[in-house]
DNA sequence: AAATTTCGCAACCGCTGCCAC
DNA sequence: CGTGGCAGCGGTTGCGAAATT
């Protein structure tokens, strides 16, 4: 047999949280902890059921959240790591310190989705809308050229360049061009760590930044913060 | 100034994996 | 080992605010 269930849907309040139960909720916490969202409620007499209480505490009651306009830095994290890592807004949370899973996923789905419109990518595949079919397939397997990972900044270097055969072309200028851009295999066995801080995720995005810039290679770069994911998930994409 | 449309965000819903029984 | 509840996650919805007509 299992538990007894977490609450009765009967008597249980739904929609915007009022002040009231925002100081009942947060006083609870600050008191005995987080912990028992099932038990919560009722001991901090409130009637709503726990995953309500959790929901509100982490997003928007919990301590050291920063609420407010994303910054460029963090638009950048947000892109690269979703090129890796997909709508795992959990993860994506993880390494952007202050920031909730909901709140980046609302900002993606409002913000950055439109800004990736605007630039011609794809949102989902983070590939160029308009790229022939051929060659540009978004896949996290390994070692298969045809298939391997572009960025927005490789995309637009093939698209960009003049030949229309630098794509498959093996040498000439335009590969070489490409091979500089290549987005690393990924080995998507990611590590935990705790979080970066604010420091670091400037840092990271800068060097990612400058990376591209200067065309350089992770082994050239010879920076944690390479592809802008910050020092410990960094090191778990390395190149192979 | 009023009506309508669009946008952004807070909160809910439903699914999944884990784990207590 | 099977059942069912819990916690956590991602998708979706609903509502108030802002913008537009």
């Amino acid at each position: 047999m299992g538990r007894s269930p977490c609450c009765e849907k009967a008597h249980i309040n739904k929609g915007a949280w009022t002040k009231e139960e925002d100081d009942r909720l947060v006083a609870y916490i600050r008191a005995h902890g987080e912990g028992c969202w099932r038990l919560l409620p009722k001991a901090a007499g409130l009637l709503r059921c726990g995953k309500s209480c959790r929901l509100r505490w982490i997003n928007y009651l919990r301590p050291g959240l920063k609420r407010g306009n994303f910054t460029e830095v963090e638009d950048e994290l947000i892109i690269n790591l979703h090129s890796h890592l997909g709508n795992k807004w959990s993860l994506i949370a993880g390494r952007l310190p202050g920031r909730t899973d909901n709140e980046i996923k609302n900002y993606w789905n409002t913000h950055i989705r439109r800004k990736l419109l605007s630039r011609g990518i794809d949102p989902e595949t983070h590939r160029l809308i308009h790229a022939p079919a051929s060659g540009f397939t978004m896949s996290f397997a390994k070692g298969e050229e045809k298939d391997r990972s572009l960025l927005p900044c490789e995309q637009e270097k093939i698209i960009g360049s003049s030949s229309s055969s630098s794509c498959s072309s093996s040498s000439g200028e335009g590969s070489r061009q490409i091979q500089k851009y290549r987005c690393p295999d990924l080995n998507l066995d990611l590590c935990l760590s705790p979080p970066p801080s604010q420091q670091q995720v400037e840092e990271c995005t800068r060097c990612f930044s400058r990376c591209r810039g200067l065309q350089l290679t992770r082994k050239e770069c010879k920076c944690d913060a390479f592809l802008g994911l910050g020092s410990g998930l960094c090191r778990s994409l390395e190149m192979k």
